[in-house]
DNA sequence: TCTGGGGTCCTAGGACCC
DNA sequence: TCTGGGGTCCTAGGACCC
């Protein structure tokens, strides 16, 4: 009888993988794709081919920063609606295989919920047909919860396999910083670090009640239950429902003048407004980050939710001058909530 | 290293009501 | 007059992820 397992799907170097596709002649380059493609601007890097990362390119790293460690670089301009494309194409193969269960984690990575008696023959064939379909190669990571599925992809990077269980979680994690989990970030890894908490034993170890005090009532216990590998078991194929859309923009040149950044937002607004698909925004939120890098949200209530932009864009105008600064200002953003 | 853009969820305090 | 406890909504911010 076959057992359950989740397998996480990851695409390697997605986002550079998807432009050397249709630009042969950029296989084996440090290709670095984010922003405009011009390193002289203001961006960062989404994705970095192995080649660019072997000269120290991160992704979210600036892009001035990228030129600098590797001047010869191929810098590309992120292309969306090419990965949105490709990434369909990735799902598409997922759900066409038999008795899987697909949750997509984003445009590059989904969770397989599978019953079978052989996990790594499962992700090999997984491999071979997203290869099949799309040209693109991808790492799987097999657990018995989607966190150590997570985690596993890492170590079986690139276009390999890896198991991850609680036969091996401490064995492979335990003195592995907190760092690696899937749900602790630099604030959090400090924090722990704090309470003489390093590794993840140390973490799996820890009282939950103490750490409720320390990071809250739900994410404390959590994040012990994260230290000791525990997780969602069940893979969910519902279809997602977004919470909120928006858009925000970085200005090239900083705005002085208050009155540019209004016009900015109303646009914004109206940008959002043509995207909400038929959702009704209930509530509108409005971000200001200020020089050099202060960032500030004020949001409201509608009196009614809204299609209609000239409500969302009159109603962020309405938020907008809820700030009391009006100091320079290098993005604003516009987000609406369902 | 002068730091994008798109999201999600949690927390905490205050308002307000019963 | 002084005072309780619970529930829910609103809002700003924090943290994290891809």
């Amino acid at each position: 009888m076959a057992a359950p397992w989740v397998l996480h799907v990851d695409l390697d170097q997605f986002i550079a993988a998807v432009e050397v596709l249709r630009r042969p002649g950029l296989v084996g380059l440090p290709v670095v794709v984010g922003g405009r493609g011009d390193p002289t601007e203001r961006g960062v890097v989404a994705t970095a081919s192995y080649a660019a990362r072997e000269h120290g390119i991160r992704s979210g790293m600036p892009l001035r920063t990228a030129v600098k460690r590797c001047p010869d670089a191929v810098f590309l301009p992120a292309d969306n609606p090419a990965y949105d494309v490709a990434s369909a194409g990735v799902m598409d193969a997922l759900r066409a295989l038999p008795g899987v269960v697909v949750e997509v984690m984003g445009w590059d990575e989904a969770f397989l919920g599978v019953d079978t008696d052989d996990p790594e023959a499962f992700a090999a064939h997984v491999q071979a047909q997203v290869y099949a379909a799309t040209s693109l190669r991808c790492t799987v990571g097999i657990g018995d919860n989607l966190l150590r599925a997570k985690i596993a992809t890492g170590f079986g990077k690139p276009a390999g396999v890896f198991r991850l269980t609680r036969g091996n979680w401490f064995a492979v994690m335990g003195d592995r910083p907190t760092r690696a989990l899937w749900g602790v970030g630099v604030k959090t890894a400090r924090k722990l670090a704090d309470r003489g908490l390093h590794t993840v034993a140390d973490l799996a170890a820890a009282d939950p009640a103490a750490l409720a005090a320390d990071l809250g009532p739900a994410r404390g216990p959590y994040h012990v239950q994260l230290g000791r590998g525990i997780g969602r078991e069940r893979v969910d194929g519902t279809p997602w429902v977004p919470r909120s859309h928006g858009r925000e923009t970085t200005f090239q040149a900083d705005l002085e003048d208050w009155a540019d950044v209004r016009t900015e937002v109303a646009g914004l607004a109206r940008t959002v407004a043509g995207e909400l698909a038929g959702r009704p925004a209930r509530r509108v939120g409005v971000t200001v980050r200020f020089v050099p890098f202060t960032t500030r949200t004020r949001s409201a209530t509608l009196p009614a939710p809204t299609l209609d932009a000239d409500v969302l864009a009159a109603a962020a105008a309405g938020v907008l001058d809820r700030f009391p600064t009006r100091r320079a200002v290098r993005l604003v953003g516009v987000r609406a909530e369902f």
